[in-house]
DNA sequence: GATGAATGAGCCTTCATTCAT
DNA sequence: GATGAATGAAGGCTCATTCAT
């Protein structure tokens, strides 16, 4: 009777439907987990998830649209109210190992299933959002070297892409869960690499 | 009896249907990619491929074992002959950055569908090539600790880690082609972010 | 965890598509008939049979299991608790034509694609069937021969061919349906040729 | 440049690749058996079976009928300048068995795809054949009936289904090539069985 | 809210056949 | 006579989605 969007009322059957499809989404990808498996995973039919859902993009732009969010929130708290690029980009890493460790499933889909969302005019919020984490990243990079904290010839947006990758990405390639890192030890393994490099110092 | 297995001889044919699926699979992934497309792109329809290959699968692992012998190629070479563990980790570096970008599409067929091969005993191979590639890494790293050139406290496997994510995936995801960075100048900016870290010097 | 296995519940529609399957099979021959002509024949569409069945094979074996189970309950009733080998023979036969009119699929099956079946694995139970089947036959024929019965010189492994052949074929091979005779009409043929020939007692 | 019908001059090519088909026919079962299957047991490349064959039927085509001319003739043979009945009727059984193991694949091509053949005009005399079969079968009989050579109450008809498949049939249903039986064997056991029956005489 | 049945589009694959070289 | 490449129709199957009950 009233209009569709059914995205309206979470209710916590439906917050619950979403965890069990993230937890399909992180494990094998977004296009390769299908609508039954998730309802299998709930005990009911696939026909029932459409009761929840409007389809299955939905459940992926929900995941999705979450994450973004929190990491957007934690990347501005991290440059706000700072002077020092190195302290906000020690903020800014350590916001992205904690956030990211909460949205395994969302990391899973940009990974595996990104081109099939970023053609999608109803996820052109992915881009847009991508282009706010790196100006973020150059910024404090950018300033850095005008402070001189870090060194001047740096191409601060090939150090984002490989830095953003490098967080982002290690968690979840490869054998499924735990090689054994929590993200604290990724973020201090990173940041130890970035400010020191690996080598002795003289 | 008689030679069958479609995969002996090259011909130029097979090459160039190989090459163009490959080009498909590294724009939207293995899974993504249907039979027919890899037809249309080649001007003929679905079922002629099979003239050429036994499945789609076989063309996955065609392109796939091609590019781990490369690397395993380039790795071997790399650590030959040298008791320099700088000098081997440089090498590696650059002998990764060279040969990925010879291999788009066997890059974007792990990232993507890692999972998907993985899984299946025809493609074994990419768990023991990958442990090959691990075990390349972590021995220089763990050398180059024990000669002092390194940081005593460095976790080698979780270098490896994030030296091998970086340098394999930043090529592919997001924005498809050309951001405009050489494999030269990411192995450039990998290994200078590496031996010194993006701070200046004190 | 969940019930899945589709083959548990019958459901009325499910026996019906069966019977539909079956009866086409019956005609054509499995391997034959395809999945679109049975889904033509119960007026939907051919991906609309996997609601009900994991596959078309799952379905031969439906057909084929439940046939065998029959045939090899009768045998053993028609053996049970008798020494004579005579009679004992008459309830196989008995037994054998009143089973196999209600499975003229099964039958068809067996007849055309017998050598597609008992290749796989999943229908490995088709010849430890046979087996049994032969086993009883042969027993009892032995024992015939054993007791002054049956002839001496008599061939028990030959006889039992030629008879299982007898009473399991004819009613299908050519012109399709009802040439007229009924199952209780071919069992008293077969018994008067086995226990008395074609000629006239001298 | 002359017209097709390739099926002119025989040649000793052409004979080997019907012989190379025919074995795969009767292991498999004509549709069963593919274009490419009998090309590669020929060593060549199937569209190069063009050559010799207008199409697959065709070779089907000439197996079939060579069987039923040789049987034919057989029967023809075997009831020529016979008053005696039963004479008549062991002649047509041995005759059967000696034809019948020279035409194994026409043998299994019936078995396995009547309905295929006998539905195509093509293939039309594969009835009329057939109908001659039975006609020569059941005039002898109803002729031993007339003598009182054998019973009066015999259905000839009935009879000679049973007889037909009892023939035609156990040479190759079941476990491929020889379970051991030769043509004369089965048609001993079979002419034993149908004068004298499986009882011993009292 | 859920079930059970179905849709419809699309997927990978097979196969008899054709034809230029 | 044969090869190598392709066709085109069909086959079994999958999956997101719909909807009456």
């Amino acid at each position: 009777m009233t209009t569709s969007r059914k995205a309206a009322l979470p209710s916590e059957r439906r917050a619950h439907l979403i965890q069990l499809a993230g937890d399909l989404f992180a494990e094998k990808g977004y296009r390769a987990t299908t609508v039954r498996e998730i309802a299998d995973a709930a005990g009911i039919l696939s026909g029932s998830l459409y009761h929840h859902f409007d389809s299955k993009e939905s459940i992926g732009d929900e995941i999705l649209s979450a994450f973004l969010d929190d990491v957007l929130t934690g990347y501005r708290a991290a440059v706000a109210d700072t002077d020092d690029a190195r302290a906000a980009i020690e903020r800014i890493v350590r916001s992205s190992a904690e956030t990211l460790h909460r949205h395994r499933a969302a990391l899973a889909m940009l990974e595996n299933d990104w081109s099939y969302f970023s053609g999608q005019p109803r996820f052109a919020y992915l881009r847009k959002a991508m282009k706010e984490i790196e100006k973020t990243w150059v910024q404090q990079l950018e300033r850095g070297k005008e402070t001189g904290q870090f060194r001047a010839d740096l191409d601060a947006r090939l150090t984002y892409r490989l830095l953003r990758d490098i967080l982002w990405i290690p968690t979840f390639w490869r054998q499924g869960r735990g090689t054994g890192w929590s993200s604290g030890q990724i973020a201090d393994g990173l940041l130890r690499l970035l400010f020191d490099g690996i080598t002795t110092r003289p």
